[in-house]
DNA sequence: ATGTGATCTGTAGTAACTACAGATACAAGA
DNA sequence: TCTTGTATCTGTAGTTACTACAGATCACAT
C-alpha cells in the first residue's frame, strides 16, 4: 500500500473486521474523522483512518466502552500523554472487567447449587423454579 | 399480612428491591400483571404480584434475560411445566454465563500483558497505546 | 385551605450497535 | 446506449433493561 492510497468503506471495513455500519456509526458520533469524499460522494479513508479504526476495534474487543477509547484517542491525539495517564485509565478498565467476572461467578456458582437439586424428568413441581420463588 | 392485604407500590418496591419505575415496566411490557386500582386510581398489589415480581427479581440477579423470564413464567403459569423443561433453559442460561465469564477473562489477560510492558511514568510512548495499534 | 409526599401518565435518554428503506453512483456487458 | 448489478449514500427505527424526568393528581395532616 503507498502513501495516498485511498480506500474505500466497503475495503476498510474487510481490513478492519469492522461493518460498514458501524464505520458511520463512529464517524457520527465523532470517533472517525470524516474522510473526504469522491466526486460521486463516497467516502475516502486514508491509512491514518485505517490506524485509529484499528485502535477503536482492538480497544473494544478489550472491552474499553466507546467513550473511554475517546479519553484514550484525545490523549493519543494531544501528542503530550504520558503512560501515567494511559495506564490509570487501563487499571480502572481492568477493575471493571475483574468486578464483571466476580459478578458472573457469582452467579454461575448459584446457578450450579440450584441446577444441581434438580433431577430434571417429567414431573412437575421443579425444584429450580422453587429456588427462583425464594427470598 | 393477611390474605386480601393491599400493597401500593412504593410498598412493593420496597419489599423486593425494585424500584418503582421498573414495576411500571415491567407491567408495560407484560410480565407482570395490571394489578386493580383505588378510586384515586393507585395500583394495589396482592401477596400474588409480591410472589411473582420476586421470581422475576431473583432471576435477574442470576443473569436470566426477560424474554427467559418470561418463558419460564409462561411455564409456571402453565401450571404442567416439568423439571426437563426448566432445567434445560436453566442450563442453557448457564452456558451464556459461562462464554461471558471466558470473553471477559480472556480480555483481562490481555490486559494484564499490556500493562505489565508499562512502566507508567512521565515519559511518552506507552507501550500499551502501541499494543492498541497493533494488529 | 394548604402543604407534603406518594403516585399517576407519557416521553426521552442510556450503550453500541444493527437493520432496514429508498435513493444514487459507477462499472461491465448486450 | 441501455441495462444490470453491486457498492454506497442518508436517515430512521429497533434492540435490552431500565432510569430520569415533567407535569398532573391523590390523599392526608395541619
Amino acid at each position: 500500500m503507498t502513501e495516498n492510497t485511498s480506500l474505500r468503506i466497503g475495503v476498510l471495513a474487510e481490513r478492519t473486521g469492522c461493518n460498514i455500519e458501524t464505520i458511520r456509526y463512529y464517524e457520527k458520533i465523532g470517533l472517525l474523522p470524516s474522510p473526504p469524499r469522491s466526486t460521486g460522494g463516497r467516502r475516502l479513508y486514508t491509512k491514518a483512518h485505517l490506524k485509529r479504526l484499528t485502535f477503536i476495534r482492538r480497544s473494544r474487543q478489550l472491552g474499553f466502552p466507546l467513550e473511554e477509547i475517546r479519553e484514550l484517542l484525545k490523549l493519543v491525539d494531544g501528542g503530550s500523554y504520558t503512560c501515567d495517564e494511559v495506564k490509570e485509565l487501563t487499571l480502572n478498565h481492568a477493575g471493571e472487567i475483574q468486578r464483571k467476572i466476580t459478578d458472573l461467578q457469582r452467579m454461575r456458582r448459584v446457578l450450579q447449587k440450584i441446577t444441581a437439586k434438580c433431577a430434571g424428568g417429567k414431573v412437575p413441581d421443579c425444584p429450580i423454579v422453587d429456588a427462583l420463588f425464594q427470598e
